[in-house]
DNA sequence: GGGGCGATGCAATGGTATTGCATTGTTTCA
DNA sequence: TGAAACAATGCAATACCATTGCATCGCCCC
């Protein structure tokens, strides 16, 4: 096939099609993760709502996960090759700088165990710093 | 003066009026974060922006902090003591529980120190846990 | 070839955050 | 005291993001 990440897509039991192809491709060309809005603008003129219902069935599926960095603005990235739906293995740490105002992911930085009282019961964890980046601070 | 919280007010560099002494009041009688809306219903009938900015200027002032718990809106808790608003120090991580939704300080569980490359500069550090909270559970 | 199902795209809606601006209330100073 | 100066309030309007309804399109299977 002329798309290799057709593969990627039905190796998570997701239908490939052109948009998703193209919204994968976008995905994995980016160091940083990207908001509905950035695929949008990046795709040229996808419709926002497909692209929206795209990257759904990605989360759903566990290819991607989301992250909240409090820009107001949910954003994506390609989940690690372990990750399956139900128990999403993104336990990195995400960086969001105030600068250029762009997330990444922080895979060598692993989330430490947190010491809770064993009536909770945790499903999820995020941790996001806020700062300046490396590349932000060597600009600067 | 019939208000205890006036002091606190003040301690803030905060102007005291009737409405930042009411959501200060409701602040301090819930053990939730709770977002614009709740503090609005808690109020009975407030005008919307006004409790906004009022938690604006709470949060400036570094009388209260936000806090990003995914539900897609924000929500505010009071501060430790010791908070400036140049320098939060509401390091502490907070639980988001699906269930009831609702959103509580766990100032006992400290964020453990994350190391990371020299060349970012931290600023702000959020670790919120998603699940099911004491109470939900034991009530399931 | 036709039925069925999933994917797509346009339109419309809902919810939250935010700004503009006029009004009200409070403080300050002559 | 009274009026200017400033802060706070409240209504209206706006912007933005996420989401749903519904009709259409395309593909796969029979």
């Amino acid at each position: 096939m002329a798309h290799p990440q057709e593969d990627t897509l039905i190796a998570k039991q997701i239908t490939p099609t052109a948009m998703r192809l193209l919204v994968l491709e976008v995905l994995q060309q980016q160091s940083a993760a990207l908001s509905l809005a950035d695929v949008e603008q990046l795709l040229g003129h996808a419709d926002r709502i497909t692209v929206h219902r795209t990257l759904k069935t990605f989360t759903d599926k566990g290819l991607v996960h989301r992250i909240e960095d409090g820009s107001g603005a949910v954003k994506f990235a390609l989940c690690e090759p372990g990750c399956t739906p139900e128990h999403h293995q993104d336990l990195h740490v995400h960086f969001f700088c105030t600068q250029c105002r762009e997330t990444s992911c922080l895979p060598a930085v692993a989330i430490p165990a947190i010491p809770l009282p064993s009536a909770f019961q945790v499903q999820e964890t995020s941790l996001v710093l806020k700062g300046v980046c490396a590349r932000c601070t060597s600009i600067a």
